[in-house]
Formats: C-alpha cells, sequence, structure tokens
DNA sequence: TCAATATCGAGAGCGCCGCTCACCCGTCCC
DNA sequence: GGGACGGGTGAGCGGCGCTCTCGATATTGA
C-alpha cells in the first residue's frame, strides 16, 4: 500500500503550509521565503521543491486556504444569525462584520487576497471557488430575504443597464441563487464595495480621516443594506 | 554657484524615477529592481543610492507621483465637467469616470497606491497631501452642490453616528470644504467604495461574474451618486 | 591660485533570495 | 532480490538590496 507515503507527504506539505502561513502572517507576502520556511523545518530549501513546484504555487495554495477561511467565518457568522432568529438586514449586518473582523485580524492575508495580485494577473482556477464563498454568503441573506418577500426591488428607473443584468441574470444561474437579476447587480456591486471599505481601513486610507472605525463600518454596511433593497 | 550641480542632481533624480516608472508600468512594483534601473541607465548600481537611500525610498517618490497624477486626472475632469457647465450629478460621473479610467490605464500605479502596502504599513507623510486630491474633487462637486442647494441632506434617521459625524465634522473643517458632518460621512464611504469597485474590475474579481464593465460602473457610480445625497 | 572640501561614480563584496542539478539513500513493487 | 522511484542533500548559478572603500572631479574659501 502507497497510503502511508501519500499520507507521509500530506502531513509535510500541511507542515510546510503552516509553517509559511505563520512567516506570512508576521511580515507579510513580499518577505514570505522559501528557504525561510524550508531553514525553520529544519529542512534543505530544495527539499521543498518537491512539494511546491515555485514559490508562487505555495502563495497560491496560502491563498486558497486564505479565501477558505474568510468564506468560512462568512458562513459561520451566518449561521449563527441564522439559527439566533436574526432578521435579514442583521444577517446582512453579520455577514459584513465577519468579513471585516476576519480581515483585520488577517491583515497580511488580506493583502494577499484582495491587494496586488503578485504574481501574473490571472488568478489559478482553484482560487475560484473558494474566493466566492464569502460573497455567496451575502447573496444567500438576500435570496432568503427575496424568498420571504422581505426584499424592496430596485425602482424601475434605477435597476442597472440591459448589459449588466444579462451578467447577473447568468450570474444568479450559475450560482443557483434565486434573485431578481436587478438585485444580483446591486449585490454584485455591494460585494465590491464593502472590500472597498475594508480594504481602506486596512490599508491605511482611514488614518487621520476616520477614528470611529467600528461605527463608521456599521453604518456603511447598513447604507450597504439599503442599497441592495433590505428593508429596515 | 552651486546651482549647476544642483540642478544635475534634479535631472538625474528625474531620469532615475522616469526608469523607474517604465518598469513599474511594465512590470509591477514587486519586479522593480534597483539594480535593473542602474543597468538601463548605464550606472553602477552603487550610483543611485546617491539619489535615494533605499529602494523604498524609490518607491515612495513613484507613489507620490503616482498619487498626484491620479489626483491630476480627476481635478481635470472635474474642471472640465464644470466648464461644460454639466450638472453636479454629471460631474461626480465624470470624477468617478476619471478614478477609474486612470487606474485601468495604469493598474501597476494603481496597485502601487491602494494594493498591499509594500514596505512597512505607515504611508510616509508627504504622500498624504497627494493622495487626498482625487478625495478632495469628490468633495468639491458635493459642496458645490450643497451650496446650490442641489444635495438631498441625508434623513435624520439614516445618518451616520455621533463618533463618526465628529470626525467628519473635523474633516470639512480641515479641509475646508463647507459640508454638512452627516453628507461628509457619506462622502468617505462613497470614496472608500469607489475604490472598491475599481480596486475588484482590476484585480480580476469580476472575472466571469460582469463583462459589461463600463455600463457596470457607470450605474455603480450613479448610485453611490444616489448615496451621497446628489439629486438626479 | 591653490589647497581643502564636498560630491559622485565605480567596483568589490556581503548575505540574502529563487531555482536547478547531480547525487545518494531508503522504500516499494514486480 | 533488484530495479524504479520518491524524497532528501549540498553545491552552485544568477539576481537582488545594500555597504564600503577609493579615486576622480567639481566647488569653495583663503
Amino acid at each position: 500500500m502507497q497510503g502511508a507515503r501519500q499520507r507521509a507527504r500530506g502531513e509535510i506539505t500541511e507542515a510546510i503550509k503552516e509553517e509559511a502561513r505563520r512567516q506570512l502572517a508576521e511580515q507579510g507576502a513580499s518577505r514570505l521565503s522559501l528557504r525561510a520556511v524550508a531553514r525553520e523545518l529544519g529542512v534543505a530549501s530544495s527539499a521543498l521543491y518537491r512539494y511546491f513546484p515555485s514559490r508562487d504555487d505555495m502563495l497560491t495554495a496560502l491563498i486558497t486556504d486564505a479565501y477558505d477561511a474568510l468564506g468560512g467565518a462568512a458562513e459561520e457568522a451566518l449561521a449563527d444569525a441564522e439559527s439566533a432568529g436574526d432578521s435579514h438586514l442583521v444577517r446582512w449586518l453579520a455577514v459584513c462584520r465577519a468579513v471585516r473582523g476576519w480581515s483585520l485580524a488577517h491583515p497580511h492575508e488580506y493583502a494577499l487576497l484582495y491587494g496586488s495580485p503578485v504574481p501574473g494577473y490571472a488568478a489559478p482556477s482553484t482560487t475560484i471557488r473558494p474566493a466566492a464563498r464569502a460573497a455567496l454568503a451575502m447573496l444567500t441573506v438576500l435570496s432568503d430575504a427575496y424568498a420571504v418577500g422581505a426584499l424592496r426591488a430596485p425602482a424601475r428607473a434605477a435597476a442597472a443597464p440591459e448589459a449588466v443584468l444579462g451578467d447577473t441574470e447568468r450570474l444568479v444561474a450559475q450560482l443557483e441563487v434565486p434573485l431578481p437579476p436587478a438585485v444580483a447587480a446591486e449585490a454584485v456591486a455591494a460585494w465590491a464595495q464593502l472590500f472597498g471599505l475594508v480594504g481602506f481601513e486596512l490599508f491605511g486610507q482611514f488614518a487621520n480621516v476616520i477614528d470611529a472605525r467600528d461605527a463608521f463600518f456599521d453604518h456603511a454596511a447598513e447604507r450597504l443594506a439599503d442599497q441592495v433593497g433590505l428593508r429596515r
């Protein structure tokens, strides 16, 4: 049986990622060095290449895990709010807060996910699904609200243009989230805008501008909820 | 007179920045190397240290310039819209489009400004003023609209909490922009959210989600205008 | 005018980095 | 039992940021 070998390989891979994650959290992606990871693991640097073809691939593995952690935090917050019987608005706020909370707790991971794309330009396809989890949590809140009539559809005049609705129609079909395309369009915008708020706070753009960070974020998240049509 | 030396020094500094900017635009900040700049300039790498104490300081110089370029683009768009007699809503859209346009045209510079903070964590104080220019253009639109009564003040119930209003009151005083703190709070949020939209588009988060990028952005910018109280 | 001084570029070198390669050894499979 | 193979080692390549010494040149002041 080759199970032993594969199990060992999996464990070592995990140990490498763990140490890499530690260094990433401490000093950021730019200072994460494969050699330092190997040194800390008491192993020759060349040995790591048996597990990751390059430093970028190691980073990609960390990216996937980070997306999963963020998505997990969002999903957990949603599940808690659901089981607590919170309103859809409160669920929305809970998911937003979870995204911000995870990001503040893991700034370097956040930077890895939503900061400058480090290697090339296109994210590897393996990161797509994990990356969607947080967004999906937001959409879930909305579709649940929509199902029970707790969602105000955008006025006809305020709806997104046709071309956009085509995109979001395809999107809701792909994700199997029952939601009118016009609402989905607002949701996508809110999704991007949420990360704008978080990113600005995290990367220091709010220095000397906003001190009451928590209150400011909560208020902005409420405005986002309003924008996507969640009734107050 | 020491003028000749100083002039030469200024010209060389500019040449270094120009070459660095070229490499930044081509390959991004992470691949910008001081040695490559020196090589391209036909000079020993150690010579550059007479002009910039470190690679990070060179990057900081580029950051300042990039903020100025972005701010200039925003201001120019605003000035054009003003002289064309456009409505305040259209001016707002013009500034938003200018920010997006510049960013799409200079992705690596954008990443340098709003992506992961590369070196430490705090931006040098010399970058603060240039960084504010684009934001100031947005605030200017709003204060002009407010002065002529073209701004809908947020409803009392929808206003930001007290702590936030304290921050934004200080902000409008510092920037000398005559604007109610409640409006300024929405403006700051819109500012961050605008860069969320731009950043997501630029960093590939919209891949397989939104194809009609222009239409989507315009629509989102209109919704932002609505959020800050600009009358349709 | 001439010596003291300041400025600047060159080049060697240090310790990192990512990555490759030849080599070796233990384990598994036939 | 022997060969293939996975996985570890260590040397080494080229590149990086950065430092230091040294000589050349320009500026300055007596």
